[in-house]
Formats: structure tokens, sequence, C-alpha cells
DNA sequence: TATTCGTGGGA
DNA sequence: TTCCCAAGAAT
């Protein structure tokens, strides 16, 4: 009853692919700042930044946090709101938030020396199974597979793997074959080849088989079936969310600013007071002044509405109404709350919708 | 297992 | 415009 779906693993010539393989990569692969040396905590923080990020993306935002943070001892000591700084605008901040307690663990129990064995390294937060193996393979040269979107795609063509790769069991499907197939005189090789072929020639819509250095070892070329794969679900549209916000001066031009809930969506970052809108209550200018009396203890006198900030995220919009005011009295000193001048405010991180309302109605 | 977690770029 | 995507992990 179980279907063979590594079937083409058996036809392989898998010496012979590895060293096709290989051997491309070390001639084309890109000069990329982690690659300079093997250092396993440069390794490890690229890894995290690469998440679901492109390497355009985070190439200046490595080189920052390096600079910053240049090692795992500085890392550790550092304050968490300088390293949500650092990552601003990176997205995806409970990266951040893992990767720093997660270094302070590797400070505190491993005396700063990232673990070299799957289960203590699978152990820290942040580290799941692709970047568990991303760095075993990378830093201290141990066959895991580290298989993401590229290896998913890539494997699927080449060995026609017909998994739906938006479900999380196939991960399982691709690390099996990743294991068959690797190099074990060059694991770091190996898995970084893999994705550097999905990332410039085996790319999803278009892929470029006749540059391709493992076309002959690929089943989806020879059946002319690579645009077909890989088998991959749709995913849901986004939930709309409205807000009204406030850019609330006090008498010397300073502003009112939020710190967010400790767990969630832009987790420990901040913002503008606001509040979701729920229709059809009160008029939500009525409805934001009453929540600043109630929640944030601000006695405030509201204009009319100023703009519209539009954001997307992955699995939800923003669409935020955006109201200027003067801040008359705040009640009480809360930790969550702060009275910021236009250059104190640059100290604090905050989400890209909130950046936008910054440079539009605040500086 | 399915959903939640950002952002910017490209088809 | 709309959709998908890009070196996933946590819950």
């Amino acid at each position: 009853m179980t279907k063979n779906k590594l079937k083409n693993l058996e036809t392989i010539d898998k010496q012979a692919f590895c060293q096709d393989l290989i051997n491309w990569f070390v001639e084309e692969m890109r000069n990329l700042p982690w690659r300079e040396d093997q250092d396993p905590y440069k390794i490890w923080v690229s890894e995290i930044m690469l998440q679901q990020t492109r390497v355009d993306t985070v190439i200046p935002y490595f080189n920052r946090f390096m600079e910053q943070f240049p090692t795992i001892e500085v890392l550790a000591e550092a304050e968490e709101e300088k390293v949500l700084k650092a990552w601003e605008g990176l997205g995806y901040y409970s990266r951040a938030r893992n990767l720093h307690s997660a270094v302070k663990e590797v400070q505190e129990k491993y005396e700063g020396r990232v673990p070299d064995n799957l289960k203590e390294i699978s152990s820290l937060k942040g580290v799941g199974p692709y970047t568990a193996g991303a760095i075993l393979s990378q830093a201290y040269g141990i066959p895991e597979p580290a298989v993401d979107g590229n290896v998913m795609r890539v494997l699927s063509r080449i060995l026609l793997i017909e998994d739906d790769i938006a479900k999380a069991s196939s991960r399982k499907v691709f690390e099996k074959a990743v294991r068959e197939l690797i190099s074990h005189e060059n694991p770091s090789y190996f898995n970084q080849a893999l994705m550097e072929l999905g990332a410039i020639v085996c790319t999803p819509t278009s892929p470029s088989c006749l540059l391709c250095p493992v076309r002959e070892h690929c089943a989806a070329f020879h059946e002319g079936v690579q645009h077909e794969l890989p088998i991959k679900t749709k995913n849901k549209k986004q939930r709309e969310v409205h807000l009204a916000a406030a850019v609330l001066k006090d008498e010397s031009g300073r502003t009112l600013i939020h710190k967010r809930a400790e767990k969630g969506l832009l987790a420990n970052l901040w913002e503008f007071p606001n509040i979701e809108i729920h229709l059809p209550f009160k008029t939500e200018k009525v409805q934001l002044k009453e929540i600043l009396k109630t929640e944030y203890g601000a006695e405030v006198e509201l204009g009319e509405m100023v703009g519209t900030i539009d954001h997307v995220f992955s699995h939800l919009t923003w669409t935020i109404h955006v109201y200027e005011g003067t801040l008359t009295e705040l009640k009480e000193e809360k930790t969550d709350l702060k009275i910021v001048s236009s250059e104190q405010i640059d100290i604090y991180p905050f989400p890209v919708s909130h950046q936008k309302m910054i440079n539009q109605f605040y500086k």
C-alpha cells in the first residue's frame, strides 16, 4: 500500500550527481558575507535572517548586525530593544527575539560555543530542522539535511516527487532523499549547492534547464514536466483589519508611543496608540478618544482624519485611519507608554506600517 | 495539521 | 491589481 515516492532514487547516479552539483557550485557560488569564513555564529545569524527572506534583502542587515554584534558574547549582553532595532524592517521579529534568547543560552550553557550536534542545536529557540541542518553542515561538516523551499523545488523536479510541498509533512520525504544523496565528503557544499541551484537556475516559474549542471540527472527535464513541479496548493486570502491610530503631540511637540504586547503580531515593537475598529458602533473617532482615556489614561483633543496607511502582511491586511491630536494630560506612568521627541523616536523599533506614519505625519 | 508570524520584489 | 514568493519556526 505504501507508494514509493522516491522511485527515482534507485536509478540516479548519486556519485555523478554530487560531483556535477558541487563542481557547479564551486564555479558559480555567489560571494556572500556569511561565506567569508565558517564562523558558526555568522552562519547561525545568516540562516535566521534568511528564513523566508531574500538574499539581497538580508545582506545589508547582516553586515550591520555583525558590526553591531560581532560575537556571541556581545549579542548575549545586548538589550532586546537594540536587537529589535537592528532587525527593524526585516520582518518576522520573533526570529530576532528567539535568536537573542538562544545566544544567551549558548553563552551560559555552552560557554559561548554553538553546539555541534543535532540534539543540542535543535533545542535552541528559533532553530528548526532546516536551520539545524544548515548550521551543522556548513559550520561543522556534518552530513545533515537542510531542506528549505529551494531544496524541495529542486528535488521535486530531479526525482519527480509529487508531494504537496505546502504541507508540513512533505519535508520528511525530501529529507529522506537528501540523506540518500548527500555528499559525505562535502555536505556543506552539497546543501548550499542545492539551494543555490534553486535560487539561480531551478527557479519557480521559468527554470533555466539549459544552464543546469544536473539536467541529465533530472527526471522532470527528461519528461518535460519541469514547469508542472513542484506541486503546491494555494494559500488563503488575507483577513482585513481596520485600525484607527492617533499621532498625539504634547505642548513641546513630543509624541506618545506604545509598546506592543510581548506575544503575537509585531511583539515588543512600538507603535502609535491605536484601536481595532468594529462596526457598527460609534464613530471611530469617538471610539479612539474613549480608548485613549480608559486604556492609556490620556486626555486628548482629536482633529480630523489626516490620512490612511495601507499595510499588507502575509496573513492579514491593515487599513489604518490616522488622526492627529493634542495630548493634554497623561495620568499614569506605564512602562509600555513613552512620550518622545523627534530625536528620541529613532531609538525605538517600529514596524514598517508605523514607520510610514512617522514619515508622513510626525517628522 | 493548520495557522500565525513581515516585508519587498517580481510575474 | 493581484498574486506568489524567499535559505521556516512556533504553536
